[in-house]
DNA sequence: CCAATAGTGTCTGTTAGACAATATACA
DNA sequence: TGTATATTGTCTAACAGACACTATTGG
C-alpha cells in the first residue's frame, strides 16, 4: 500500500468517508431477524426514515480498530457485549453514499434474543427486529445499499450453517437439542433429519452436558452448554484428509 | 450507517486513510507464488525498502469502487486485465499504519503466470515473485500488517480449493487434467488420488474440452477450457441435500 | 517390446439419510 | 395406561479412498 507518486509526504489528498455497519441477528418464534434502525428524519442526512443497518462513521478516538467499532455499534443498540461477530466483507464506491465516496465494513453478530433490550431514541420505534424472509430482502427500501449488504449476510448465515456450529449462537444457554435443531431448521429453512442432526453435533464433540432442562410437559431434555464459546466448530468437508 | 449525533451535515471529522491492498497468486514451477513489491527508501514513507503487497490509496476520482481500484492495482502491476478476483477481507486499527488510522480493503487475485510482464520501476528489482512457504509466512519482515493479511489469504485460499474449482484459474488455458492435478497439490501441500480427482473434476461439469495437446512425449493429453471463466464451482458439502 | 504418462475400472469400508424403536416424563 | 416428546438403534444406498488395470504414444 502507500506507493504515492509523490514524494512528498504530506498525503493531503481527498479521503473517503470510513463506517462500520453491523448485521445483528438472532431468532424470535422461530424466525430468523435482523436489527434495524430507522434513520432521522429531521437532520438533513441521506434516506431520512428509511430503515437501516446500524452502524456509523469510524471513531478515530474511540474505536482502536474496525471490530472494536462493530462491537461498540452492537452494544449501544442492544446492550450485547460478547456476541458471536465476524466481518463480512466491505462496500465502498463514489455512489453508495450522496455524500461523497464512501466504504464500510459490514461485520455480522449472532446474538441470544433473551436478555436483549434495544436501545430506544427519543423515537421509540426506531430500532426494531425484522424477521428475514423474501419481502424483507427483495424490498428495495432499505438506506444505502444495505439491501445487498443484508443479502449477502444471509447468504453468508445460511452458507456457514450447512458446516458450522454457528446457530448455537443464536440460543440462550442452556439449550436442548431439540432447540439447536429447530434453529438450524430455521435459517436452513428446511427439515434436518433428528437422528443424523443428534449423531453429527455429538460427534464435533463441542457440547457440554448442564443438567436436565424442565420443560412444559413430558420427557425433559438435557441441556447443553458450548465447551469453548470462542470458537465455533466446523464439521467435516469434501476432499477429506488421506494419507 | 451515518447516524451521526450532531445535527450538522458538514461531517467534517478527521477520517481514516482508505487504501487496498492485492494477494496476487500464481504458481510457478510447481509452486505457489505471490506478487510482492519493494517500498521505496527514499522518500520518507513507512517501512523503507521493506517488500509489502502491492496496493495504496483509494483514488477517489479514478477508482468507481473498492473492486475496481483492486483491479488497477493488479494491471499496473502485471498487466493482467482479467483475473479471478475475490474480496479477503479489510483490516484497520489506529496503529497499523504510523501515518494514522487507516484502513485497507484486501483483495485476492488468480492468475497464470504466462504473457504476466512485471512492472518494474526505477529500481529492477521493486517487483518480484515470492515462494509462498514457511520461511516466507512465518517471517515479519512485511510493511505494515501485511504478514496478517498474507497469512490471512494463503489460509483462505487453500481452504476454498478443498472444495472449489479456484486452482483453475492458476493455469494458462488450455490445460490438462494432470496439470490441474499437479496445481491442486501445491496449493494444497499434499498429494491427491488421481482416480477420485478426476471423477471429480468431470462430476463437476465445468470443463469444456479444447483437443489433444502436444506434450513432451507419451500420450498426449486432452486439453480443457473452463466453461465459464465467471464463477467458479463448488463441490458438493456436508449437509447435503435432502428431501 | 519397453518406458512413461494418460486415463479407466474395481473393490471395500464408511457414512449419511430414512425410518423404526425405545425411554422418560406427565396426566 | 396413554400421550407427547426425547433419545437411540438399524438398515441401506451412495460414495470416497486405495489401488490395480488398460490405453496411447515414442523410442
Amino acid at each position: 500500500m502507500a506507493t504515492r507518486k509523490t514524494a512528498s509526504t504530506k498525503n493531503d489528498f481527498p479521503r473517503p468517508f470510513t463506517t462500520v455497519d453491523v448485521l445483528i441477528f438472532t431468532v424470535i418464534d422461530d424466525a430468523l431477524k435482523v436489527l434495524l434502525v430507522q434513520r432521522p428524519s429531521d437532520t438533513g442526512e441521506p434516506h431520512p426514515g428509511a430503515w437501516a443497518l446500524p452502524g456509523g462513521f469510524v471513531n478515530v478516538d474511540l474505536d482502536a480498530d474496525l471490530e472494536a467499532c462493530a462491537r461498540r455499534k452492537l452494544r449501544e443498540k442492544t446492550g450485547v457485549a460478547s456476541p458471536y461477530l465476524e466481518q463480512l466483507g466491505s462496500w465502498g464506491s463514489a455512489a453508495r453514499d450522496p455524500r461523497g465516496w464512501s466504504a464500510t465494513h459490514a461485520y455480522f453478530a449472532l446474538i441470544a434474543s433473551d436478555g436483549v433490550t434495544l436501545a430506544k431514541g427519543a423515537n421509540a420505534a426506531d430500532v426494531a427486529w425484522f424477521t428475514v424472509d423474501q419481502p424483507l430482502l427483495a424490498k428495495k427500501k432499505l438506506a444505502f445499499d444495505h439491501a445487498a449488504i443484508l443479502r449477502a449476510g444471509v447468504e453468508r448465515l445460511r452458507s456457514k450453517v450447512e458446516y458450522t456450529s454457528l446457530p448455537a449462537y443464536l440460543l440462550p444457554e442452556p439449550f436442548t437439542l431439540p432447540q439447536l435443531q429447530r434453529t438450524y431448521e430455521v435459517v436452513l429453512g428446511r427439515p434436518v433429519d433428528k437422528s443424523g442432526f443428534r449423531t453429527r453435533m455429538m460427534a464435533a464433540d463441542f457440547l457440554a452436558e448442564a443438567g436436565v432442562v424442565e420443560s412444559d410437559s413430558n420427557r425433559p431434555p438435557m441441556g447443553y452448554r458450548l465447551k469453548d464459546r470462542g470458537t465455533p466448530v466446523f464439521f467435516p468437508r469434501t476432499f477429506s484428509p488421506r494419507g
